[in-house]
RNA sequence: GCGCUCGUAGCUCAGCUGGAUAGAGUGUUGGCCUCCGAAGCCAAAUGUCGGGUGUUCGAAUCACCUCGAGCGCACCA
């Protein structure tokens, strides 16, 4: 309907535009959705816009404008108000097609071709396997698996990647720390990952000799050394020593701590089309094969004995290590490699998913893309706030190697899968967030999605009680009341809102609606009997009733939220 | 010090590509179950939109300054 409004709003300026009055017609004429009923259905502010452009007062360009108009049925009336507002009132026969339109397409309805199949990959959690997911973790998974869901709604072939980081020295401690609490030591490094996880781990190994690795290693921090060293020093010894049985340890490690990680959000409802592994970056060779094309290029500078990548050129501040002096790779050498690798695959579009403490990571992603010669505009970054946890009104501190926080899979066991994706979802993804604990788990009557789910429940209990009553043909001029309307007018928005969620990667604007979608059903539903005794009437109203229920299954369904029957 | 994000009702947050009286939940106060699910509804009260200056017909929204909070500034990942 927007869009007809819209075609008779340039009809109308063309005309104004051949009569002199005005010069241009703008790109993209503003229309919404009022906000107020006595505002009509939908406003345009576009004679406030041009009012420049036609030297006059913004409410005569509007009366001129809205004399301009076409007559369309659909369209009841059309007035000018306020500063120069032009405001459209629809039949409400125009505005009552959403619902049979609602009931035909069922699970089908609201999504649409906006998108035109154009392919994303979607990467985000990727927390290093060294522990399990916590809640931090949860914000990014429910965040990004709503954003993939939008995404697809309006028509965009979507793919969901998970970066598993299982090279490099992070894994190199975790292996070490399990055959530390194999060998039951009564010291443990500060450096070392210290969770009950690891213990859990190490009761699974088997056939491995006990070594003392801690023999001729520098102090560790506790007694004055440096802790850095200290753990590099056992690594170092532990690999020595252990010989193959090392990478057997280290295989244990990742592969049980990586299982969970994945049942963990399979059982939060999230789907990965891909899980990408690091080392396989370094097995292939591309990590290599990438930093020799930077180096062809002429990107790359040798400086102390490292190989420097120059992304000051692409706008980074300062210039980044590829190579470090005794060899190794950096994290973001792979990086790069990961990203060209991306690239190569064709899409339209890469987006990630990143905690916000990675923001200063992505100036010099954006130059290594621009310097292998790609875009970086098709690059696109989303940042997700932490959220801070509280806990009897105080703040919980959050590390996973001191291995002290609370787990994604102990919240979703406390408040509900339900409750914790909505949740996450329903603030605005760079808002700093407080996660109380107490008020999530103890009083999980307060969050919002049990609201929605209780119109659901409503609506389904209504209609299972009319199942023994005779069906008639619905006659939906007989919806004339005040509230009526309105829900109607909500549901008639449902389409605009999921693309306007999912163009924006946000998913709280959908998380709103449906808040709002279902106060004005429970405001219905104390307000009118839907059961009554003529035939037309109840099967006109419980027709209305089975449509809100419709696009609330829909709109849940998105946020990867059930919708029960009962509760 | 430099950079990114944020500051809106007692609390938690929407609203921000400038638009009509700044909204919701929660909390507070008072009503509504002989009636389709009261996890609900209705009503009342609540704001220097952190502060300041500017841009304009119009600013919570844009620009600049300032105060406050969080985060990031490695030859770590």
């Amino acid at each position: 309907m927007k869009q007809e409004l819209q075609e008779l709003l340039i009809q109308a300026l063309q005309a104004l535009i051949s009569e002199g009055i005005l010069e241009s017609v703008p790109d993209n004429i503003r229309i919404d959705h009022s906000k107020d009923k006595s505002q009509g259905d939908f406003a345009s502010n576009v004679a406030m816009v041009l009012s420049k452009q036609a030297r006059c007062a913004p409410k005569d360009l509007a009366q001129k404008i809205v004399e301009k108009l076409t007559d369309a049925t659909e369209i009841e009336r059309v007035e000018v108000a306020g500063p120069g507002f032009i405001n459209f009132f629809m039949s409400q026969g125009s505005n009552n097609q959403v619902l049979g339109d609602i009931l035909a397409k069922g699970d089908q309805f609201g999504l649409s071709e906006f998108g035109k199949g154009q392919r994303i990959l979607l990467e985000f959690v990727s927390a290093n396997p060294t522990g399990p997911l916590h809640v931090g973790h949860g914000r990014g998974a429910a965040y990004g698996a709503t954003v993939s869901n939008l995404l697809r709604a309006i028509g965009f072939e979507v793919d969901n990647e998970y970066y598993v980081n299982d090279a490099g020295r992070q894994m190199d401690i975790l292996a070490t720390s399990v055959y530390l609490r194999y060998c039951e030591v009564t010291v443990f490094p500060d450096n070392g990952y210290k969770g009950d996880y690891i213990f859990d781990i190490a009761k699974q190994v088997s056939n491995v000799e006990r070594y003392d690795i801690a023999q001729d290693v520098c102090k560790d921090e506790k007694d004055g050394g440096d802790k850095e060293k200290h753990i590099d020093e056992l690594i170092a010894n532990c690999k020595r020593v252990l010989g193959s049985d090392y990478q057997k340890i280290f295989k244990l490690a990742i592969d049980s701590i990586l299982s969970g990680i994945k049942i963990d959000l399979s059982e939060f409802g999230i789907e990965y089309q891909q899980w990408f592994s690091e080392q396989s970056l370094v097995d292939s060779g591309l990590s290599e094969k990438t930093v020799k094309a930077l180096q062809k290029s002429g990107h790359i500078y040798e400086k102390e004995g490292a190989l420097w990548f120059k992304t000051t050129d692409f706008g980074d501040d300062l210039d980044r290590v590829v190579v470090r002096d005794n060899g190794m790779h950096t994290y973001f050498a792979s990086d790069i490699a990961y990203h060209l690798e991306k690239f190569n695959r064709g899409y339209d579009k890469v987006i990630n998913i990143w905690g916000s403490d990675h923001h200063g990571y992505i100036a010099r992603v954006k130059a290594s893309i621009s310097a292998l010669g790609h875009n970086p505009e098709k690059l696109e970054i989303l940042l997700v706030q932490f959220a801070n946890l509280y806990r009897s009104g105080e703040k919980v501190a959050m590390s996973t190697r001191s291995g002290s926080f609370v787990t994604l899979e102990e919240l979703r066991h406390e408040v509900g899968n339900d409750a914790a994706r909505f949740f996450y979802v329903l603030r605005k993804s760079e808002q700093h967030m407080d996660f109380d604990l107490d008020l999530a788990k103890s009083k999980t009557n307060e969050n919002p999605v049990f609201y929605i789910q209780y119109a659901h429940a409503r609506i389904f209990s209504v209609l299972k009680q009319a199942k023994n009553m005779p069906i008639v043909e619905a006659d939906l001029s007989l919806l004339t009341s005040n509230i009526e309307a309105s829900l109607v007018k909500e549901l008639n928005r449902y389409k605009d809102i999921l693309q306007t969620s999912a163009v924006n990667y946000e998913p709280h604007i959908l998380a709103y609606y449906l808040r709002d979608l279902a106060g004005e059903f429970h405001s219905y539903y104390n307000n009118s009997e839907f059961l009554v005794e003529d035939d037309v009437l109840r099967c006109t109203r419980l027709s209305l009733v089975q449509a809100v229920k419709q696009v609330i299954v829909n709109g849940l369904n998105v946020l990867g939220v059930s919708a029960p029957d009962s509760m």
